[in-house]
DNA sequence: GTAAAGTGTCTCATATCTGTGACATTTCGA
DNA sequence: TCGAAATGTCACAGATATGAGACACTTTAC
């Protein structure tokens, strides 16, 4: 039964990714428990964040760092991770939304937003060599790249969560678009 | 001074963007002005709410509208709805996020649906005739061309908030990104 | 079958958010 | 400068969210 933990910061995860504000109940009725369970779990919302911000950084990065070994070629790499990327899903997104807040100061000083430099470090380590390289469209920017990146898993979630797309097409359909959209 | 009210609607339209449940002292702030101020012009959370939607489609209709009517070749028009799209900012963004909540049920027959079914009407009937056409990839569905845009407007918003990219070449950079990636 | 661990239900105290009244202060136009 | 409109300050009641105790019920492991 210890998979409940889990199951809350999975929910928790879909919750405020959507709506950061959220009443914790909505998170326990996503994850069909009962508050009182989820208190249980979590002394209050501030370590349910900061444990649905741990699994994600554990989870993206071993995603990205897998895809990134796969092979030494820039070029797959960068498509390789992509697809990473795009099955972490909402854990890859919320993550750069938490970062991306207008009120939010970036600074690597802060433990939790060095943390979350490392996740992408890879990723974006392997966009400046391909920028460099001339295989991208002139102009971009290794931040651009990224943020079109996220914004391309968003559309990726969305069209599962209307379900009119199957997985295989709409992963294709996403390569097509980000890959195409830097200049591929 | 009767701009407070406005002032305060495009308060609400960036922080409910980012965070659908905040206070609206948070809002009250982002307008500089206190809550009972706020409560003065909105009696509460729901009439502002609102007004915002009100204000959002008024100025995404209009600004779609002039731009579908500056000429008749889809292609062209493609280009110049992309712009007025952007333009619209977050509050393009904001109105497609109430859409696509996972738990927002879309409805024709619901008016504010509806009214959102209207506001991309002609955006989404002329991706329809270049999709018809074969101008755009194979594959791509008008739905996922929507979310698509909807992503590359956060793009640009993003990079206008960190104030690293001039609007200019922002803008180029969103329709290089949006164009190649539907396969123009 | 039994004990232990995990959950649910009910309850409650506290904190935060919300909406409004009363009145002071500021702003702006005549 | 004067008066009206707009805004701020403070104070308050009601609503909602939060976190935890007490105890019953269910599930799981042995």
């Amino acid at each position: 039964m210890k998979d409940t933990e889990q199951s809350i910061i999975e929910a928790a995860i879909l919750i405020f990714n959507e709506d950061l504000s959220a009443p914790l109940e909505k998170v326990a009725d996503q994850a069909q428990v009962t508050r009182r369970t989820l208190h249980r779990y979590f002394k209050d919302r501030k370590e349910l964040m900061d444990k649905c911000q741990k699994e994600i950084r554990k989870a993206c990065a071993i995603a990205m760092s897998n895809a990134y070994n796969t092979t030494e070629n820039p070029r797959e790499r960068l498509e390789a991770m992509f697809y990473a990327g795009l099955d972490c899903g909402s854990k890859n997104t919320f993550l750069h939304k938490l970062h991306t807040l207008h009120d939010h100061k970036h600074q690597a000083a802060n433990e939790e937003c060095s943390e979350y430099d490392h996740t992408f470090e890879l990723w974006k380590g392997n966009l400046q060599v391909l920028l460099t390289k001339g295989v991208l469209n002139q102009g971009m920017t290794v931040d651009w790249i990224h943020n079109f990146f996220q914004s391309v898993v968003v559309v990726f979630i969305n069209s599962q969560q209307k379900g009119v797309l199957g997985r295989p097409e709409a992963r294709e359909l996403a390569w097509f678009s980000f890959s195409k959209g830097i200049g591929i």
